[in-house]
RNA sequence: CGGGAAGUAGCUCAGCCAGGUUAGAGUGCACGGUUCGGGACCGUGAGGUCGGGAGUUCGAAUCUCCCCUUCCCGACCA
């Protein structure tokens, strides 16, 4: 039955699947694009499945000591230009304001890409003593890139994210700091976004502009292609140095302190939507869907008493599960059930109640589960009560349908031709054996179409086995994919 | 930013090559009715500066030029 519930307005997932993604995000109204060029608009239902997504990360954010605090939006030239690997990786895609009202300003303004500049520029004040250290902030913002290319959620001019921002007396400290919050980006996409994650350290040609290293997660979309979809920064003293940050250690000696940046944006809303959804739309994981259940009365025009009953049922159903569960009755008139199951399945709703006359003789109603479409009749008495538990139990199974997705199509290489191999049916996960030396990141960039190195696997070690490109001892596992 | 495709009703598109009354279809929308367990049917109605600008012409959705936007493939990137 699933593979016949086609929806009018989408196209196929397997015939087109960048037509596929752009045609759910605008019919299940999360996204549009705008009269700005570059720049979308974030629709009431995308924004609370963000809100969801970020209130669960804010938690993390909190729970693991940090602060939320806001930096301005515009960035003075002087400010952003002190770093010159930063300098150098940003300047193409920053926006600039050149005039206030009808004033020509004397120093041009950014729009910030991202605040470590102004971040450091303010905290070089603020920092004097090891006593002030470790510094643990956040900030939930917009930020502005002049991307060539759009896709809605995945590339836009501006988006919306959280940047962390922490500055450390030790090396270690930092390094830990970096482990950490990477870990609560695994956290949220692994528990809240039932999206299984790679993590692992960027290579040099890919790490953040400025950084000694960057960590990142790296998640598989059903067709294949990886999604970046979180990345921590370890600074070192790069930044520190370069604005002038330093304090009074124990000794009495001046210091540079090490700093970390994190973030974490609406992309993820784009990896969400592409690691779950099917042919009928979107399927969202409870955990972070804005309506968990829908509610469909089938009722009767010519049949009063019945409908009179469906209405009863509903009326419980809301007031059981009002607490806990996010539900929603559906009680849109003129509407044939079809339409509206069709319409919810868009959205990704992830349980669906039919509340009939049929069922309800029997004291039933009908329970669907969009992820996989599994229907059952279940009893009116006390369902309220045990949604959370389906829900929960859709969550599992919405998790473990994405990691078969991952182990499927994840292989192991040992050699460039076996790489080639692996790519010549369908976009997969490659590992291999890797001394990560930048010639032979282009050697593995050029043996497939698209590819790249996502990062170096945390959780795999080469065994003494040779590099895939020179056959070399590899000290790393490197993850080959291509990436949106 | 390079290569390709496309912009006509909310949406999907036809009409354009061979310029000519009042620009069409399906779907969606509004109202009425029959219906109602997977996008049902009948009727009525609203809805368009044909992406924008300039030009050619008696006359432009249609021909010419410029611009804008979107999609796809690259390069860049969260």
């Amino acid at each position: 039955m699933a593979a016949e519930r086609s929806v009018k307005q989408i196209t196929s997932k397997g015939d087109d699947f960048d037509r596929w993604y752009v045609d759910v995000v605008r019919r299940a109204e999360l996204a549009d694009y705008t009269p700005v060029k570059g720049c979308m608009v974030i629709r009431p239902y995308g924004y609370a499945l963000w809100e969801r997504t970020r209130d669960a990360l804010d938690g993390m954010i909190k729970r693991t000591g940090h602060e939320n605090m806001y930096f301005p939006l515009l960035i003075p030239e002087s400010y952003l230009t002190k770093e010159a690997q930063h300098v150098e990786g940003f300047a193409p895609e920053v926006f600039w304001v050149t005039q206030g009202g009808d004033r020509v300003l004397e120093e041009r303004l950014a729009i910030r890409p991202t605040s470590e500049t102004i971040i450091c520029s303010l905290y070089a004040d603020w920092i004097h003593s090891w006593r002030d250290l470790p510094v643990l902030i956040n900030q939930w913002c917009n930020v502005a890139r002049w991307e060539k290319r759009t896709r809605l959620f995945l590339r836009t001019a501006e988006f919306l994210w959280q940047e962390g921002h922490t500055f450390h007396a030790t090396d270690d400290e930092a390094a830990a700091e970096v482990e950490t919050m990477l870990d609560c980006y695994r956290e949220l996409s692994e528990e809240w976004l039932a999206i299984p994650v790679i993590k692992g350290r960027k290579t040099e040609s890919e790490k953040f502009a400025g950084a000694r290293y960057t960590l990142s997660i790296e998640a598989m979309m059903s067709d294949g292609w990886a999604l970046q979809s979180g990345t921590s920064h370890h600074l070192g003293q790069n930044f520190t140095t370069a604005y002038g940050i330093s304090y009074s250690d124990r000794e009495n000696t001046r210091q540079h302190p090490f700093q970390t940046s994190w973030g974490l944006s609406t992309r993820i809303i784009g990896g969400l939507i592409m690691a779950h959804g099917d042919d009928a739309g979107l399927v969202i994981p409870p955990r972070v869907a804005p309506i968990q259940v829908v509610v469909v009365p089938i009722t009767h025009s010519n049949d009063e008493d019945a409908a009179r009953l469906v209405e009863e049922a509903c009326i419980r159903l809301e007031r059981e599960a009002a607490t806990e569960v996010r539900l929603r009755v559906d009680r849109r008139e003129g509407m044939r059930p079809g339409e509206k199951f069709a319409h919810w399945e868009l959205r990704g709703v992830p349980l669906r109640i039919t509340v009939g006359a049929k069922d309800l003789a029997d004291g039933n109603v009908t329970l669907v589960r969009r992820v996989d479409g599994e229907q059952s009749a279940v009893a009116l008495e006390g369902l309220g009560s045990r949604l959370q538990g389906l829900l929960d139990e859709a969550q599992k199974v919405t998790r473990a349908r994405a990691q078969r997705l991952l182990d499927e199509r994840s292989v192991d290489v040992g050699s460039l031709e076996e790489l080639v191999a692996a790519f010549a049916e369908q976009p997969v996960f490659a590992s291999g054996p890797f001394c990560n030396r930048p010639e032979c990141e282009v050697t593995v960039k050029g043996a497939v179409h698209a590819v790249t190195v996502r990062n170096l696997r945390a959780d795999r070690t080469p065994d003494g086995a040779p590099c895939i490109a020179c056959g070399q001892p590899a000290g790393h596992v490197a993850l080959i994919a291509r990436a949106y």
